[in-house]
RNA sequence: GGCCGGGUGGCGGAAUUGGUAUACGCGUUCGACUUAAAAUCGAAUGGGUCUCCCAUACGGGUUCAAGUCCCGUCCCGGCUACCA
């Protein structure tokens, strides 16, 4: 007898479909189309694992299913290629990034091809490829132009024994990691991307967008935009602009609070204070802001200095404390005890005065004024494995971008990776690179690298011309298949989500994209964790490797579909082996009814296989593929009992080709039939007799067999209920009856 | 602290618009096949004092009808965390 053989089955299509190039777009076409994409991985060493598998698989049913139904489907893939990992690795083993990148993608391109996703190859891209980084700059160049790109100093940790800026996760409790000295803070001229420039309208689009409401509410909680008002207030030394969302409560303004970093500080601080002063701002901007948040009871420190308030003319006490924030607002606040806890708490500790509200102005202070939670994007990092930062210096420091024509700056070669005293990245090592001639005037690059986030802030519009020399994204291309309808992720709620919808919107204002949108409909997919439900980790030894599940026997088929049916999709699964084992079990009993057993002239139940199809298809269209799954486990059960007829099999097979592709197409070539999707005729989901629930004050009593043509008659159901013997004894007496026609069900009061 | 999810059998979960709670799968038990086992096939499987009653974290409420809606409480997870 045969068996179900994944392996055999699964090797052979997938020659078939890479022979045949099988899921290639077409370029241009009458069809509707559908463009889908994963959020693109970072090839790690380790290859794939169970989650890419959920999060791809999700975007490869959906493929399959709308390429079954006609449409002209774009689903391409990518890897996010620059990052830490890679440069880490190289400082250990010399390996450059660039080999051990093209190794790990070349890797996970074998893995993915085994997973039989319909990917179109022919499109595949690499950010660290300087064909892709290329117009990565280019796009930088872009946003630099508009002003959207610039310098800004900026606070960064600076370990005075290794001369490096440390990233936060470097500084262990005020010491650098590596030589544990104690670290500062020194203000450093960092890049940053504008994207405060549309915090407006990124914030405003985010209802309209048929994405999940945590990542909407996620979203608008990161720009945080809070309407309020500019108030000043006189000092001796100058006036203090304070921002508050409160204008009315001036009258409760008891004193004022400055955020360490003011500027104001210097002048207002009298002789008696100034020591204290100095040294309570020192300490406060040395903590990260992490620690500063860490510890909610109140600091601060008098400045000795005090301003009027303008509403109640009383003069009231400056005060420095490290509660208020630089970054935010204008650095300093008014503060009102009676009205705000933190104010309250500070009052309190301080023995400052507190006064009740007992009036509001009638023309309101200040200058209406609207700020935003988000800060401006800092781009800069002093990274070797990055994307150059298409940017040289003069002799004087000032920058000039590198012209067009002489993209892309490639990345030097470099033997060592190894930060070291300079400051800068390894791209400072190589000297013959950094000098280049711009306009006749010899200028030194810029050796810091973009932030990975810039490459994956366009590569979905890539996808669409992915070879394009002449443009980043070819005009037409974009036209036709953009904005990508299908998203999916696990990952990146805010970041990238953000970023990519700031790029969009710029771009769109160029003119040289056609939406202000790039992603129509996002699925956040859940985790897959460890069978004992804990996160998978190499430390914990408790990681399932894909690829075993396939090499075990089971074959990519039982894997992807299994992870469709582990649970709803946006929800964390635990992996549990022995459910793998039930879905191969299914797969096989598909086999089985194909390949060995009788096939029977005419289908038993076609009202079931109508119902089978609507069903199906309903799910996948709103993502529920768990019940989807359960469905067709549901159809083959029935087609067990009953004998199943070759209608009966070409639907099945049609219906489980977005979870299991190789197994139903080996089983549509069998039958000789197509994969074109079926549809269901609303005639044939009629039944004849139709199950009426009867319940009595809500309980279930009893089930009629009633006639379709009976059903609207709430009469003659009633009658057939009360004749029921169980029925009459619950309700002897019926006061008033129920009929729910839709539910099929009459409950009947007594 | 704030916001957002979630709590249903031994386990993962289903119930889409307030209308038969526990679909489907796992596990378990029994049976068939087999010298035997595995595989496969079939049957049963929430609990109980079992014509009925009780169960969807807990306590109330609305309703002819509540896992679903409302009020309160507890627990778990995620995000966020002094943003004036």
């Amino acid at each position: 007898m045969n068996r179900y053989n994944p392996l055999a089955i699964e090797s052979k299509w997938q020659k078939i479909w890479e022979d045949s190039e099988a899921f290639k777009a077409d370029e241009a076409s009458d069809k509707p189309k559908k463009f889908l994409a994963e959020m693109f991985p970072y090839p790690s060493g380790a290859g794939l694992h169970v989650g890419h598998v959920r999060n791809f698989t999700i975007v490869d049913v959906l493929a399959r299913y709308y390429a079954q139904k006609g449409f002209n489907v774009l689903r391409p893939f990518g890897y996010d290629t620059f990052g830490l990992p890679a440069e880490n690795y190289a400082i250990k083993t010399g390996v450059s990034p660039k080999v051990a990148t093209d190794t790990n993608v070349k890797n996970f391109r074998n893995q993915l091809k085994k997973l039989g996703y319909a990917i179109d190859w022919s499109r595949e891209i690499n950010t660290s490829s300087p064909e892709y980084y290329k117009w990565t700059q280019w796009c930088f160049l872009q946003l630099y132009k508009k002003g959207l790109a610039y310098q800004k100093e900026s606070y960064q940790w600076w370990c005075p024994v290794d001369q490096t800026v440390l990233a936060n996760e470097q500084v262990e409790n005020g010491h650098c990691w590596r030589c544990g000295s104690e670290v500062e803070k020194k203000k450093m001229k960092q890049w940053f991307f504008k994207i405060t420039a549309y915090a407006d309208e990124l914030l405003e689009c985010v209802d309209e967008l048929d994405w999940p409401e945590k990542i909407k509410v996620m979203q608008k909680n990161w720009i945080g935009r809070s309407e309020g008002a500019e108030i000043d207030f006189e000092t001796d030394a100058g006036k203090i602009t304070v921002f508050t969302t409160r204008p009315d409560t001036i009258y409760g303004a008891t004193f004022l609070v400055l955020a360490p970093e003011h500027p104001l500080i210097r002048e207002l601080t009298t002789e008696n204070t100034k020591e204290a002063v100095e040294e309570y701002c020192r300490a406060a901007i040395k903590k990260s802001e992490i620690e500063r948040q860490e510890s909610k009871e109140k600091t601060g420190v008098f400045t000795g200095a005090y301003a009027v308030n303008p509403a109640t003319k009383e003069k009231i006490p400056v005060w420095v404390a490290d509660y208020v924030l630089m970054g935010y607002g204008t650095g300093a606040i008014m503060a009102v005890p009676a009205g705000d806890e933190r104010d309250r708490e500070f009052a309190e500790k301080f023995d400052l005065p507190v006064v009740e509200i007992t009036k509001t102005p009638e023309k309101p202070f200040g200058t209406p004024k609207t700020t935003y939670r988000m800060r401006d994007w800092l781009i800069s990092r002093q990274r070797y494995w990055g994307c150059p930062i298409p940017i040289a210096y003069d002799k004087d420091g000032n920058p000039h971008p590198i012209p067009e024509d002489q993209l892309p700056v490639m990345i030097p070669e470099v033997d060592d990776f190894k930060p070291d005293n300079s400051g800068h990245s390894a791209l400072a090592k190589a000297t013959d690179w950094l000098k280049v001639e711009i306009d006749g005037e010899e200028m030194t690059r810029e050796t810091d690298t973009l932030d990975g986030y810039a490459c994956s802030s366009w590569y979905l519009w890539r996808y669409a011309s992915p070879h394009d020399a002449a443009h980043a994204w070819h005009p037409e291309a974009v036209k036709y298949w953009e904005p990508l309808d299908v998203y999916c992720g696990g990952d990146h709620a805010v970041a990238h989500l953000l970023y990519i919808r700031f790029w969009c919107k710029f771009f769109a204002d160029e003119g040289k994209l056609p939406f202000r949108e790039p992603i129509v409909k996002l699925l956040y997919n859940g985790y897959i964790n460890a069978p004992d439900g804990k996160k998978m980790s190499k430390s914990k030894g408790n990681v399932i490797d894909p690829l075993d599940v396939i090499n075990d026997g089971y074959g990519a088929d039982t894997l992807r579909t299994y992870e469709m049916f582990i649970g709803p999709y946006d929800q964390d699964a635990a992996w549990n082996p022995r459910s793998v084992g039930g879905v191969y079990r299914f797969l096989n009993r598909c086999w089985t009814l194909v390949f060995e057993k009788e096939i029977e002239k005419k289908s038993k139940n076609l009202n079931l296989l109508h119902k089978t199809i609507k069903k199906v298809t309903e799910d996948i269209e709103r993502a529920a593929f768990n019940t989807a799954i359960s469905t067709l486990m549901e159809f083959v059960n029935e087609l067990y009992k009953t004998g199943a007829s070759e209608e009966d099999l070409v639907t099945l097979a049609k219906l489980l080709k977005p979870f299991a592709p190789h197994l139903a197409s080996e089983m549509l070539e069998q039958l000789r039939a197509d994969d074109a999707w079926p549809t269901y005729d609303e005639e044939q989901l009629v039944e004849e007799l139709v199950e009426v629930v009867v319940q009595v004050n809500g309980k279930l009593r009893a089930k009629l067999a009633v006639p379709v043509e009976d059903l609207e008659d709430e009469e003659k159901v009633t009658e057939m209920a009360l004749s029921d013997g169980n029925v009459r004894k619950f309700a002897a007496e019926p006061k008033k009856t129920i009929y729910v026609k839709k539910a099929k069900l009459l409950n009947i009061v007594a």
